[in-house]
DNA sequence: GATGTTATTGAGTGTGCGACCAATAAGCAA
DNA sequence: TTGCTTATTGGTCGCACACTCAATAACATC
């Protein structure tokens, strides 16, 4: 952590102090919520003061916005990279779902709920998450298609099936502020069973390709 | 509306004046969102001045779950109401859908989103927000075991039935504030699609009962 | 009509927020 | 070293919020 009281000031080049801004908000966004991005919060998260960041930032809801498509976006990079390894689809796809059953991807869940939910009153915010949207989507799209070119998967409609997936996780997600995590197995699963047969798989597929 | 000038003071009974303020916030809380229901907003709704509301709520935090509570349960009775009329289980599960799928329902998933949202910071709302999710998922299983006992309906779990199906309908509208509303046929229709699959329903079934 | 209970007001406290701006000093260039 | 640009500070303003509490007046009861 750096030290909390400033003896001296630390002159940084704009580009650097504002990659620092950003990945602070990020982190409050991910780990406190998306109200909790204020000047006052993400200066102190720095040592530095408010107006700071209102420097970079002139209006705060521009940071939010930031904060938030910097985490959905770095996520996204972790869960589905966007150049492939060597891995069949069925591989990427059945890692994708290993990440988004486990805790870890709890924060994840609360930051989306989050965000669709300040996007009402914000509107900056609310382009962003359309962005992300978008990017989420394509990027699982991309992959889904990429296995029915080579025969792993069988759908009609590969955007269909995509938006079908992401809809069962958002549904599955949006309990992360109030679930005690006693749930049948058979919910916990849903993904992974609705994946599986809107891909023509044979149930189990997914889980023995880890 | 109320003259928004009080010239003479209006003293009710305890439990009218509750009432009232209950009502208020409820409507303020669907249009406006959870975090506008403030002791301003509803005392001006009222015509009253913000201490009152204070009187009747000491908490602030308290009147935000009132208010929350307060519009699920009468939107819960709405869409399956307790006591169900002579019709089939099929019929009102039709209508139940038939609901949820239209625009109006907006409101409600808002303030879904809204209240999952909230109760990451504000712990009473976050026990009513699963007093409610109990609640809703009660009044859809009470109505899928009455159906799977009249033979109209057919799985192994209803509980696990009736939680995939909710998961489905938390998807669906976790974008009440974003999309835009330009889905595809196949997404719309998941909630139902789902029930017919998972009550061994053949596909179209819900759509013809209405 | 007088009286007492209490619903309701009015005024004030303290907090946190975004935004604004003049003064300051860090560090680069000459 | 000197000077200049500008990143950074420190302070202020206005707003909205919840909460507190003594003063007030509506209304039921006698």
């Amino acid at each position: 952590m750096s030290s909390s009281v400033q003896g001296k000031r630390i002159r940084k080049s704009p580009a650097a102090r504002r990659a620092e801004i950003v990945d602070a908000a990020a982190t409050v966004a991910l780990t406190e919520g998306l109200e909790c991005v204020t000047l006052r919060r993400i200066g102190e998260a720095l040592g530095v003061r408010p107006g700071l960041i209102s420097h970079y930032f002139p209006s705060a809801e521009d940071l939010v916005a930031e904060a938030f498509g910097s985490a959905a976006s770095a996520e996204l990079d972790a869960l589905l990279p966007a150049e492939r390894s060597g891995a069949t689809a069925t591989q990427h796809l059945a890692r994708f779902f290993a990440h988004a059953e486990g805790e870890a991807y709890d924060d994840i869940s609360r930051l989306w709920i989050n965000a669709r939910h300040l996007s009402r009153y914000r509107s900056v915010l609310r382009d962003r998450v359309a962005e992300q949207e978008a990017a989420w989507r394509g990027r699982l799209g991309d992959l889904i298609r990429q296995g029915v070119e080579r025969g792993e998967f069988h759908t009609d409609d590969p955007g269909v099936t995509t938006v079908q997936i992401l809809v069962v996780l958002d549904g599955l997600g949006a309990h992360a502020n109030t679930d005690t995590g006693n749930r049948p197995e058979a919910v916990t699963r849903m993904a992974v069973t609705t994946a599986e047969r809107e891909l023509g798989l044979t149930s189990g597929t997914l889980a023995a390709s880890l």
